[in-house]
DNA sequence: CAATGCTGGTGCATTTTTGCACCGATAAGG
DNA sequence: CCTTATCGGTGCAAAAATGCACCAGCATTG
């Protein structure tokens, strides 16, 4: 109907002198930069080379004449526009999804059972929210949470999935590292009241809750902001640690995503924080390629990628 | 954070077997074609060669396994998948024109006025939506409406842009023809009911509304249903050969858009239309580069198209 | 301080995509 | 009937996008 002549061909030349047609591809990609922070982050997550990513984003951004993000030498961050962009581009995103899902008919319909192990402290004040998420998004999968300290139950076929603290996992489980969680010194107020701190040198009235160690000064103490501070007890578990410490026991050091969301507890001064322990997600070699598994791991990487910050100590 | 190992690696090889990551561009493609009809008219949109725009519907469809268009000889036809997705996509494409508009920057701020000609019959009953929409679009554009049959007042400047009925536009006017509109017999129920119609021969006693022919049988009539009714009157004027024919004066030869809107008329069986004249949007060849100009040209042009059917009387 | 692991950037070879020039088929106009 | 215009499809060459193998810079770790 429509000749290519006349109208369509000016339209073309001004198109020329200025703006392009926006490619909506490129949208894509920039929402897996602004997601995942990093150029190889976003590639490794769409399945393609980084240096494309770099590429499409500083052509989107030249051709757009905006600026989307910062390049810091920790990676891509968002600029305030950039920020805006990702808003808008979320919510197309959802429609998209909504498009593969039902028509498409990439409905990712997971059926069966995920046993996954974990510690309490991590199911209880870092990723509840999101297993109710999860079971909430798929209602077919039955998720049987097994709190437990140890990879045995992994080994032993008792679980499908562990998320572990553990600095070198074994070489027959696969998975990935999703946090490095940092520690801090707490106590309630009232007992940083009564009781006297101190510097390296010996002294203060205060003392440190002990964990499950037997030697009468572990090494987290001896490296600590009071060395010299006394153990008094062992409770060899984190909740129980932070329940002494708003009892007035002592000073717990502790995990910040838990001691931060204390309100009972503060930090001692100045309430620096250190990295502490590195968080695994595992699973066994032949479940990997699982789809349910495959997505249940996903979707709790990216629940400690959000709380980065919280595991990190850096909310309070 | 994020190593492109264990779950990653994984994941890409269940992309490889089944399927893969959807191109949002591709959806920016379907659109176009299902909107436009055709390949090229596609291609000419979006500024790209329509071989580019065959194949990469093709390659869309045997990715995602799922048949959107019938290819006719005519050009593309949704299926009913297809008709699905282009209703979810248009909210998509909805979504990134905002974003364009708000976000990068692209807001098309019009201003100024343009001065319109067409007769009135279309601004009445085709046009006069589209042009409050591209009035409510764009508030800073003045809108003049100038009604006349000539195309004298867009030689002589005192348009802008004028919608003409004619098959031959002059040379120094550039622009586009938007549709060859459909002409068909009506009178009202109550005619005829009581006068009688005839074959090709002669005899019955109705007769035909006069147009401004001062020949006593006018082509239009030899080459009709009823080439030898008589012809009674003399109506220049498409809005009054309707008012006429209402009144119950005789039988309208009248455009479908005007006879099949108007309730009270009805067509002479068996109903039979037929291409009358050709509908264009001009304007002089020093404004086309103007971008109010353009863009009010291309809403026009499209308002034209999506009522094609009216215009060709298939709606009755 | 050295080692490691991450970040983005770049030149180059390869692959992929695209545009172009055709073709045959189909409607519609005269 | 013939002419014209438009449709989609295809082989081929040019152009563009991509992947790859590196590099340097920076942060963290030990």
């Amino acid at each position: 109907m429509q000749k290519c002549t006349s109208i369509a061909s000016y339209a073309e030349e001004s198109r020329r002198e200025g703006k392009q047609l926006v490619n909506w591809d490129d949208l894509k990609i920039f929402l897996a930069v602004a997601r995942e922070g990093s150029a190889r982050g976003a590639a490794c997550k769409l399945g393609i080379h980084h240096s494309t990513i770099t590429r499409r984003v500083e052509a989107f951004e030249s051709a757009q004449k905006i600026r989307l993000f910062d390049r810091l030498p920790t990676g891509y961050t968002l600029t305030a526009a950039g920020e805006e962009l990702l808003q808008a581009v979320g919510s197309v995103e959802d429609e998209i999804n909504g498009i593969e899902r039902h028509i498409l008919g990439k409905d990712i319909q997971l059926k069966g059972d995920i046993r996954v192990t974990m510690s309490d402290a991590i199911a209880i004040h870092i990723l509840m929210p999101d297993l109710v998420n999860f079971m909430e998004t798929y209602p077919e999968v039955n998720l049987e949470l097994c709190t437990s300290y140890d990879l045995l139950n992994l080994t032993k076929r008792e679980a499908d999935v562990a998320i572990r603290i553990t600095e070198n996992p074994p070489e027959h489980l696969v998975g990935r590292k999703v946090c490095r969680y940092h520690c801090a010194n707490y106590a309630s107020p009232s007992y940083l009241a009564q009781y006297e701190l101190a510097g390296d040198m010996a002294g203060g009235s205060a003392h440190w809750i002990g964990w499950d160690s037997t030697v009468p000064i572990p090494e987290w103490v001896r490296k600590s902001q009071f060395p010299h501070l006394p153990v008094r007890g062992r409770f060899n578990h984190p909740l129980t640690q932070v329940a002494a410490a708003r009892a007035g026991l002592g000073i717990a050091r502790i995990p910040c995503f838990l001691g931060d969301r204390e309100p009972a507890l503060q930090r001692i001064p100045p309430g620096t924080c250190e990295p502490c322990h590195d968080i695994w997600i595992l699973t066994h070699k032949d479940l990997v390629s699982t789809v349910r598994i495959q997505t249940f791991m996903d979707a709790m990487a990216e629940a400690f990628r959000q709380k980065r910050d919280l595991l990190e100590g850096k909310e309070a």
